[in-house]
DNA sequence: TATGAATGAGACTTCATTCAT
DNA sequence: AATGAATGAAGTCTCATTCAT
């Protein structure tokens, strides 16, 4: 390995365990009861290392977002880029994965699900462009389906978008809560719920 | 007015007040970024004067959240009952109001759709009993439906209510930031969505 | 006392005992090496309420420049102006009282022989008025000799101000340093030197 | 070049550039203000490369001094051992050359002006002994002048270096600031001022 | 009951210094 | 000798809460 890359690593690996750090410190406590130096020691590192590589603790969280946001949206392309499916199988897909990743991801699914809204609002100038990304690919598919005639065509795709969004995040945060149980069985109703809103008839 | 109630009213007045200042400040700013004695002088009131109603800080976010809860449900209730309609019916109105109410106290929306989570989650010992209540409502809508065969039965009450409620919350964020056009059409829609989905076929 | 009085004076006195701690701490060491809480802990007060008086730690100097330079400005006035001497008499008043003054308030003394020059240089959007106007009565004296045809009239006054403020600032710097032996003789010696320098031949 | 000799004079090299850089960056932001960090990427060096040069900030600071101080004092010894003319001539030139030297290097200028004072009260154990060398240059001058009868005898030379010094360094501290006009006639009166003060009658 | 000045614990952040490379 | 990423001690300032009036 080149002198470069292995400097590059390693300042990526520490960037990276901070993120981590920060991530589980945010889940369990929310961003404004965790400490700086409570996620410098969950990334193991000193206080002021994180100050290497975050302006402070606001860009910490929004570059969290952004990380983690591209990292849920690549992932959910090129499952849908495999698909051989129709619309309702996409959107079931859809469900189905964001329930996925909340299990694989808990900590993920606590931090997007709590403090996604805060820093949408108090934080004025991020736009939190990844998560309009994300709305984005929810729109597309119900706009090939208007195209395609099987959707029906008096629905706003983008509040559609809101909708699923919403939707799935509030049940999620109950999911995480709970012990998670039944999860199969309310990906199905939750998917249900919406494509059989959505059906032309 | 007998004196005892008299000073009561005066009481509840100044508690009332305080209420409306934390309101309409955390809404601005939301929780963390509001300061108590912004609250104060908002309501007109000197600092100390807010821990003679509340216990401390968080105690008054929770006693906000109990006495607009319990405002907002007693209006849904009250409306409901004299509702003739049948639970598709009853099912619009609900989200009608939702979104009527949002636009009437774009404060309170605010609030509840920013704050909700947070204090759900970081402030352990409180169960929200009051957004249990709303859920219920939800829920009993869609019994009453399976009862009478309208509703498909293979909808779990309970994860409906929270994937409505969610829905709307997340559609509300997006209405109170942008100017509030076309509610009514939005409303529509999202009512749409949902009875088509729970709909027996 | 009026009750009014008697909350000013209160606040007052807060506010000079936090200023007296600032001397205090600032002439023993210096403006960077104090601590607020040092300057808090002399003054008898809390860290916090510092910064009920002054905006921050800045601030707090500046606030110690305007104070003292304007009582040390109304005694130098105030001396002056009962003076039936010429201006030589007058300048010789001055360069006493400054050594007097020094002797007083050994604190003050050292604050500003030692603190003056760097907030003048780096706190660029301060003036220092109060010492501009320390060094206008020197150049009033001068001007007026001059007028009298007792003062060379090649010396700028504005000049002379600075060259005299200079030296005694530094001798000052020596007797605070040393235990402050001869400081009338130094007086009559200083004094000499500038007066000899400026009498019309 | 012997390569002893060549390894000395590149650390003398980057030594002397670390110097040039702290000069540049104190008389900028002050001792207190400028990072090492600034320093170093003024010096074009790594900030840890001048650890190896100077034991801390501190010592930075002291050696700077030492390193000025003392190419002002062989300037001003060489010039003054040339000169030919009386002490008075002497004092002129010493006025003479203080400005120039604050007009060709004004960053040493604003320096020596701003810190001295400050390093001299609070880095106790430092003496500073060549500031000491330049005043014991000016009461040189006047102890001849006493000796040979041309200044008057009532005046401690000592005192009078400290005068001297403090009037030419106030002086200056203006005209560093303001755009250096009529430096020429300025110097004049100085030098006049004191060399009328001094001449015995 | 009401006030608001005072408190002081504690957070964020900086930056001189170190040390593995 | 040189680097510069990493460290962590320490300082400024904030703000929820208290309490004398």
């Amino acid at each position: 390995m080149a002198q470069v890359e292995k400097v590059q690593k390693s300042q990526n690996d520490k960037r990276q365990r901070i993120l981590e750090g920060a991530l589980k410190a945010f889940a369990r406590k929310g961003f404004y009861n965790t400490k700086v130096s409570e996620i410098a020691s969950e990334a193991g590192v000193a206080d002021g290392t994180i100050y290497l590589y975050f302006k402070n603790k606001d860009d910490l969280l929004i570059s969290l977002f952004e990380d983690r946001m591209e990292w849920v949206i690549e992932r959910l392309e090129t499952e849908l880029a495999d698909s051989p499916g129709d619309v309702f199988e996409k959107l079931r897909q859809v469900v189905d994965m964001h329930f996925k990743l909340a299990l694989e991801e808990p900590d993920l699914a606590e931090f997007i699900t709590v403090e996604l809204r805060q820093s949408a609002k108090f934080m004025k100038e991020y736009k939190n462009p990844r998560f309009l990304d994300y709305l984005r690919i929810l729109e597309r598919i119900v706009e090939v389906g208007q195209e395609q005639g099987v959707i029906r065509k008096d629905i706003d795709p983008r509040l559609f978008g809101r909708a699923l969004f919403g939707a799935l995040d509030e049940v999620l945060l109950t999911l995480t809560f709970s012990k998670n149980h039944q999860v199969e069985e309310k990906t199905r109703q939750v998917a249900d719920l919406f494509i059989e809103g959505l059906r032309a008839r």
